[in-house]
DNA sequence: GATGAATGAGTATTCATTCAT
DNA sequence: GATGAATGAATACTCATTCAT
């Protein structure tokens, strides 16, 4: 499509894509784009994926029309916020799999991912719901599986991950994790270390004694407090 | 306004809470309450908590006028039934303590609470994020938490529970489980119960062999056909 | 679908089609729908499809919520103003059918209908462009169609209509002479007439002399007042 | 604004005008604005005015800066736009007073201007609502109007047009005429001529038989066909 | 001079809540 | 008491216009 032809707008909003065809955007362009990147993960993690386009540009400190130009609509902020931490994810499988170690790489690879999952409610409703880039998840998903799968299949091989794992099991786990680092956030987000340790403990098997898990439970005020502070965003 | 309803203006609020002080409503309104319950009980379990008190209303096959006769607002609405779950959770803690079996009576509580919460996610959402009737809950925590303590310390004394766990860790056990629950929620529903054994083996010291996992793990294409089939609600 | 099952907002906006299964609506609904469509009507016609629903609302003296109560969406609207001026519309063509007079039918059905185009902008805009409800327009057609190629082929069997005249000719006469009528709205509504006779003359074969115009041209002075007045609606 | 500006910001709106009063444009920026203008030509012509200024800009293959910095704002670029079209208008008018044919002058004059109007949406809704550039309308009319009265007369005083006919009738008849055009743009954008010759058999007194129509009418097709493809605009 | 980034008021639509019937 | 009609503040998105680069 020339640049001629392009149909109402097409001008506007072009730089949604990571794809690295276009000229790079103009240097204060490109400062918002980061700046509205940087608000939208602020604020969709705090508040999730319903926060709105208006508290993004607010937080921002830019108008809403900015951020109407830089993406197209909320999907494609979305899918762009998701896009960075994606491939992330993507890396650690990669990296977990470089590791000598197949039961070391297994857990690095939990502990990563869970670490990016944890802090980010927005990134967790898109993983488990898929309620915005759906192509996206998809396509991320694609990439990481044979990773993940031979993860869990040279742990096994190895004697050092339980038999009957498979590898679907292993987002469930992760997004158990970060349901419990969700609810702790405010009060002690890496409170997942701890069930992490839990769920090791039942993964590998023929252990005999119990691990020492890292750090203490939520204390009963901690438990409270951490349902309190959230209440702002409605779900 | 009525005149002779003009003197107790404040008995009205007064029908949505479970305080006896107030005399019985009459038959027609108590069953319109009822069914106000239960319809909301359906729409808040599949939607969750965003769902409109006019789907609500229609459910009941009421008028949305009739919903606010009975229940002040959404937040009484969602309080109420959060009530009535959280009385079968109290009851379900006391349950336990009463098994003769200290381990047999922890096992049977999780399994019941995460059986409630699994299929609930406004439940679920309550619990997390007390979204709406942040007093109750926490009234409701303060009955629950003596049992659970008192179901994990005579447990651990039993030297069947490992030392390390405290009350505190059970809720978010259970909100994990809940998680992975709600994800395979349209494909299997029933999935929690092999994360459920999973933690158990983690929870259970001095465990020699792996327990066998009840049921197969999602084949990966209920995972993914699990991701598609919620993108309906928003959240 | 049974009312129970009805998904979110469906006892909302109910009536909005002619289909006479509903029970009526309370007297007071029906005051304002009738107050809504009159508003959106005289709206429609001045500022044509552009005008907001706002606009609508803040005519009629009610909410912009209660136009949406109503009508589900602007299209709706649209379509429910549209359905009864066209019905008027197919009446006519029977009518004019009805006349025993070949001639004398054609003329009067071309008249009601002009007079009924001539004063609705947005109803010319609909018919023209089906901006809005295209399957009932498609409908309208096909119901008036049959009765507009009778009139069309009775007056030529007559020897009153020159024969080579054909049914789709009608409607775009009408939108033209419609278009006349539009440009002369405010300073001399019934202009049109004058270009109906004009065109007759065009119609009747063997006509020997000119017939008589039925009023004078606008006047300088009114042509451009014409356009003046009409400035408001920026299309 | 650099200092060489400062004094004369003036100018800048004044490079919109005819006015004869400022310097030539630069060789570069009179490209852009002739680029520009035929973009907005081409843009305005089937998107009609609601064609926004970024179309315009993408279709000339500059900034929306660069047309605001030629054009003060959307309704001079319209305007502008109109002069050239206008300009034409009139010397059509001129030219058919040079022809010494009255009835043959009348004719072309009718057919050129429609065969401009015709195609052109945007310049319709300018010239029947002045939606835009009221005075500069008001101009062009005050220069074509004696022509037009000229022609009307030289005909009538030849016995060759109906004696009721008025100079105002004439832009009536083009609008009326542009109208079926606009119907049947894309599907026979010549359609307006079988309506001219309607009309001038309605024109020419004393006529006898009919004359022969050029080309057939819509067939049912081409009316439902022409209706449907125009509904992207949404007026 | 040209560019395209930034702005914010405006538009269609939803939903918790109030109130006339 | 029940009903469902009315309300208006929110929310996603558009576009004329201004201004930094």
């Amino acid at each position: 499509m020339s640049a001629t032809e392009t149909g109402t707008g097409a001008s506007r909003a072009a730089a949604t894509t990571a794809v690295p065809d276009a000229r790079p955007l103009r240097r204060d362009a490109e400062r918002n784009r980061v700046r509205i990147l940087r608000a939208a993960a602020d604020v969709f993690t705090e508040k999730g994926l319903r926060a709105t386009l208006d508290d993004v540009a607010d937080r921002a400190g830019v108008g809403v029309g900015t951020v109407y130009r830089r993406f197209p609509d909320k999907e494609a902020l979305v899918e762009a916020l998701f896009t960075e931490r994606l491939e992330a994810l993507v890396g650690f499988a990669e990296q977990a799999l470089a590791d000598p170690d197949p039961w070391g790489g297994l857990v690095s690879f939990l502990e990563q991912t869970v670490a990016v999952i944890a802090g980010d409610r927005g990134l967790r409703q898109l993983l488990m719901f898929a309620t915005y880039g759906r192509d996206r998840v998809d396509r991320a998903r694609a990439h990481m599986l044979p990773a993940v799968s031979a993860i869990v299949e040279r742990a096994q091989a190895a004697g050092e991950l339980r038999a009957d794992l498979r590898p679907t099991d292993i987002p469930l786990i992760e997004f158990m994790l970060g349901t419990a680092a969700e609810y702790a956030l405010t009060v002690r987000p890496e409170i997942w270390r701890r069930y992490l340790a839990l769920m090791l403990d039942a993964l590998r098997p023929g252990r005999v004694g119990t691990t020492e898990l890292p750090g203490p439970a939520l204390t009963p005020d901690e438990f409270v407090q951490a349902m309190r502070s959230r209440s702002l965003g409605r779900d």
